[in-house]
DNA sequence: GATGAATGAGGATTCATTCAT
DNA sequence: TATGAATGAATCCTCATTCAT
């Protein structure tokens, strides 16, 4: 429940702040997808925007303020796109078929807004844990912990914790090499990493039923 | 304008300028591990090797150029490192071992040269297949390739390539998460990634045998 | 790299915008006139004009554009102020007269606007045919090839072309030593750069009247 | 009479300073030919010499000290080819004969030597007196002086010096052009000049005679 | 709110010149 | 002498950000 909503004026000039907003975010994502985050410079996105660099300011303070509020929306916007689907879901499903599901979603979002990506791989020295502006990264860490806490509700958390760390990690990797290739390829990419992330999560959850599977997982090891 | 008087002849180093080169790498190493390649600059790295900017540029023509030799005497001393382990492996050795080698070596290598790991987040837009100085990456496509190809003699070449990028990207995937845990954490982060390639590598690896996995596989699929 | 949101819209400048451009322009004439077009910085013009150097990127992208336009504004004022001096002149006038005034309005105008010269031995590897921002070099030699063909309507275009660069060439050269006098010295050398001029037309005009001159021509000969 | 010639040491050293030295020079010429006075480096000069910059500096303190043995070495050189032709000469040959001789040689030998042309439109700012390295452009126009004297003996000193000023400048102007054609245009423009040259000084001399032009001239006026 | 001008530090790169070896 | 390393100021140009209008 974001505050962005000062409160004062009729909904006139709210209205057309809300308007220039958007359209700043639009030119951002253009920007961010076209050139990176990091070589994306703010004048670039003003007249991609068709604004001048004042005006974009007069609606952030900084760069990364973009960042964050589109990483903002595009996690509002899965979350209405996909919303039921990332509660926590039936125990029961078939691990491949859960998986499945949500990789072909998390790719298909992707696709469509190819901002994500750009912004996942942000600003960061990477290898060092993200900053301010992921809560994209927290939220999407969160949201699949939770996922995975239905599945493995016994669980410690610091493994559990953990298990989502490397489904995140895997899942972010694997997007890379999907939108990497395109066409038949992309699809076997898609289905590789499906089987990445199903077998790696298998013997965790067969667990539950008493099926043993060959490797050993820091989860069901005591 | 033509490149003229380019003719530079092989132009032998002294000792002096030897080290310079030496320094002025290490100093390199450093800045992009703080920094990230991207955000890196030249007269960044030769301010943390004591030098003016004139004289990084007696000894590289850019900052692409440090790369590459940065690059170049990482891949270099991998090989003296590990050298045989690199090698064609017996296809006898069992998968379980095999990857946990691997996985321990490269994990090892990396924590002692963080550099490896900015170089491979190179300078590239995310998303766009790298460039030039991704001799780094293409080589070590290719020896992940040519290891899984004394596992699977039998595969398409395309299968290979991809299985190799897949293993590659989960590699790489999780070895900023290891880097970005310490003590027992990232020894259990380690312990997941060998999980994560082996338990994707087991059904392709286990046809060889006749065992058959649960997952279906590109590879093993017609 | 692709040469990404260059689409740039007209961008109406605002006043105070047109008056820095002018200020621009000032001073890098100044500095023009000085230090000579290819030792003159860009940063020495923005000093020159009190300004960032960003400022002077706001409005001009590079020297060139700066020496382009000012060329093309001296060029406009040259037109405002001799316009119908370079319209077609009556064949009639004595070639002694017509020379003298344009070799008169030419050097008063040189002497109102030293960039003029500093512009002219532009930035080129002396030798070597101009480039570009030659528009001034351009439209000044059709303007006396224009002049000339009033003259000799019968010579062939390739003799027109060539006399008039050997006109403009001794003009120029001219030009330089009027300015490098002054006072009785100056208007002495303009005398002697009339004379060249007419000395070297008379025969050439003189035979429209059957007059010969001792001179061979390239001209005349057939 | 140049007096280098350190006063020790066996001419062994001598010997090889002076192969230092020419090399150098040649060197030198070549990228003044090639990129222009300005632009040319004396590290790109060292380059092309084959030797280390430190080397040139042992024999030049700076860039303009090259040009400067450069121009004393071409006056050498055109005073061994064409010395006699330089004294003063017959005042009785025709000045058709006498200019067109002149242009010749000079052009000739600017085309044998194209550094001649670089060095002269060398590092000044255009219309401003050139200065130490133009020896140069003193001792020529000293000599043209001197042959127009020869012609004109009753001249005053003052017309006769700007007489050798326009012919100079006319004949420098005319270089380039002729330098900046090829083949049959190159002799045109070759012709030109000498008609240039030829009908200018034509008034002149011819009043020796009695004979009068129509052109009036400064010398021949009081 | 909007505009576009203004800033100034910073980035990559070059170059005349000096210095240690 | 010769070498090549070293310098550091200067060059062109960019960019996040601020400000006057």
């Amino acid at each position: 429940m974001p505050d962005n909503q000062q409160k004062e004026q009729p909904r006139r000039r709210q209205a057309r702040g809300e308007r220039r907003v958007a359209q700043l975010l639009e030119a951002a994502a253009t920007v961010f997808v076209t050139t990176g985050y990091t070589a994306a410079s703010t004048n670039a996105i003003a007249r991609e925007a068709g604004v001048s660099p004042g005006t974009l300011y007069q609606f952030f303070p900084n760069k990364e303020a973009i960042a964050i509020e589109l990483g903002d929306r595009l996690m509002h916007e899965m979350r209405e796109t996909y919303g039921e689907a990332l509660a926590p879901i039936d125990p029961a499903t078939p691990l491949e078929q859960a998986v499945g599901a949500a990789v072909d979603r998390f790719i298909a979002f992707n696709c469509d807004h190819p901002v994500f990506f750009a912004l996942m791989h942000g600003p960061d020295v990477p290898g060092r844990i993200a900053e301010e502006h992921d809560v994209l990264h927290a939220t999407l860490l969160g949201r699949i912990e939770g996922l995975l806490g239905s599945f493995l509700p016994d669980a410690p958390a610091a493994d559990l914790t953990r298990t989502a760390q490397v489904c995140f990690g895997m899942y972010k990797a694997g997007l890379e090499l999907v939108l990497a290739h395109e066409g038949a390829e992309r699809d076997a990419y898609t289905r590789e990493i499906k089987n990445v992330l199903i077998r790696y999560l298998e013997p965790l959850v067969g667990d539950r039923l008493g099926r043993t599977a060959g490797g050993s997982s820091s989860i069901h090891t005591p």
